[in-house]
DNA sequence: AATTAGCACTCGTATCAAATGAGTGCTAAA
DNA sequence: TTTAGCACTCATTTGATACGAGTGCTAATT
């Protein structure tokens, strides 16, 4: 689909138009404010065209013209122009993410006030998942009689550990080989591996101690999957309301709806390009319930390992240019500050 | 405030049908629909007389009235009956937690469902914490070069434990050793003791590990913090929209920016009272944007002991008594579920 | 003394027609 | 190829009117 100049220049000034008023883009608005040299009429020929190859929509007969979803795709593809953060903007991200806390949870409420200060649209963001993390050792430490603790070491570094009752026949002797087994088995698997197939061989392995390892490997799973799971964050839902678009409340409700589920945040952030901005417009996001919104997505790393994903959820009718840069810019400073140090 | 029969059944139905109907009662509804064997004329006149004791305000000249925050008040505390679920409910809710897990974010999710379920409004929920809970034992343990455990055991039986990383010229002795210290001093000291006061002395008793010790007690408070941060779960926002009062696009507005601030609701369920189901309306929630909405609370135990509280916010004019019974209800299931088993 | 029928009065809301005006599409001239 | 001009469309605003739900008061009734 190859357009000529002055089609481009038209479609450019109806998007941007569109993102700041919210308003249907009239021929002689355009005209008026982007010299491009011709009258109102030729625009209106232009965007006759424009109509027909489905870049834009007339909401009814007799007002101006809004981008279609193929529109926005087009100018975000062709035609956007890169966005900047003020100095005064860069200054107050630094300053939120100054003072410096080793816990995760801080760093991550941390991320989603920057970002809420900077934008008007949803901010979510999945915490650190170890899906890929590889076991390096486990150890069962016996701390007073019928208690017990598994402790599992990755190779990132990461530790993750967790107390369990064990009924007091079970000597040190005992949890020694099972944990001696347990390692054999599971050295140098990823969690995933780990959970999806090869608990149930163990179990049969050690059926000396049936009834001990079948708790130990429930307690495993749980660790497991605890750390596996998306944690999901988010902010800014009221910040998003601000949006002309949420004066219906019709479109409010059909949004909380949208974010109360969690999988459909969670489902943006997995289908993300883990090493650039991604831009999923209207129907690009898999959900039904998304047609109306956009997502702009990037990960976050620790040490060069892509540890989770941000996510900004607004209108078809957002500002790309400005959000693709603050999600970009907040996920290396994250990233940063994430891998200056370790944290717990 | 004594009020006669007559003026009590009086506002008992202006506070029911309007709980029901959302619009303002007027005296001849309440003619026709409760027969108090009186004329919409002699109900009028009660109603001025239950007005100027400020049970019941006139929207404007011509409408109905609506139940004041004393009014509601009032109603709550002398002339409310008790709702019971219907047979069908309690299923649900049987079969919602029926399905037992033993992981403590799943069973918060089975209640934050249930709720959700049984009610229109927004649900809320803090995790156990564990403030008042009384330290046991603390475990150093040494993984591997450069990495150890730190394990703390409290009275209850939970386990709490972290990673963390150690300069490697600390040798198995060393730790032995502060591990006696710190025991010494924190034995038998609940969380909030220790975090509050004493986790400065040690640091001067054990000047020689300076470096060491300062890093211990840094993730000893990470995790008691953490254990002791309130965790707040929160479900139905897309329930409450149905409530008509958020038809009106300002006050979804308010709202969401009411419960964004996670503080609010966690004052809420720290302002209740653990032993009985509270019921906080309008003004009595300390918060100034609080004043058109109503919370009920109740708090949840393990084995006896309050771990967590329950909540539920809607607008001022909610059903009181069904949410009572649901809060009741469910707090109890919650705690018999939690107490039956032990979770991680 | 308490109740109630009756009626005037208030005030928000629904209805409807007319006016407005923003915007387009088309045609014919430049 | 561009554009001035004009007819046409249609959502929105406006204002006038009617409507009706509800109250408060007074005088009659029990």
């Amino acid at each position: 689909m190859a357009l000529d100049l002055r089609k481009q220049q038209v479609l450019e000034a109806i998007v941007v138009s569109h993102i700041e008023t919210a308003e249907p883009v009239s021929s002689r608005s355009i005209a008026r404010k982007y010299n491009l040299g011709v009258s109102p009429a030729t625009i209106r020929n232009e965007m006759a065209d424009l109509e027909e190859i489905g870049l834009i929509r007339q909401p009814h007969t007799s007002a101006g013209r809004v981008p279609s979803q193929k529109g926005y795709r087009y100018y975000v593809d062709k035609l956007m122009k890169k966005a900047d953060l003020t100095p005064r903007e860069e200054r107050l991200i630094r300053a939120i993410f100054a003072k410096r806390v080793k816990v995760l949870a801080d760093i991550i409420q941390c991320t989603l006030k920057a970002v809420t200060q900077l934008t008007d649209y949803l901010v979510f963001l999945s915490g650190p998942y170890f899906e890929n993390d590889v076991l390096k050792k486990i150890k069962i430490i016996q701390l007073m009689p019928g208690k017990a603790l598994l402790v599992i070491m990755a190779e990132t570094g990461w530790v993750h550990s967790k107390g369990m009752d064990l009924s007091s026949d079970i000597t040190a002797d005992d949890l020694a080989y099972i944990e001696l087994v347990l390692n054999h088995y599971f050295q140098g698997l990823t969690f995933t591996q780990i959970t999806r197939t090869v608990l149930k061989d163990v179990y049969n392995e050690l059926t000396r101690y049936r009834k001990t390892i079948n708790h130990i490997l429930e307690i495993m799973e749980v660790v497991l999957q605890e750390e596996m799971k998306e944690n999901l964050y988010l902010g800014g839902t009221n910040r998003i309301l601000k949006q002309p678009e949420y004066s219906d409340v019709e479109e409010v409700r059909n949004l909380m709806n949208f974010i109360e589920r969690e999988e459909n945040l969670i489902t943006i952030l997995q289908d993300a390009d883990p090493y650039r901005v991604t831009v999923k417009i209207g129907e690009e996001i898999k959900s039904e319930q998304a047609t109306k919104y956009s997502a702009i997505t990037a990960a976050y790393n620790i040490g060069g390992n892509i540890m989770g994903t941000l996510g900004l959820l607004g209108p078809m009718r957002m500002d790309y240019a400005r959000a693709m840069t603050v999600v970009e810019h907040i996920t290396s400073v994250l990233s940063e500050a994430l891998s200056e140090d370790n944290f717990y």
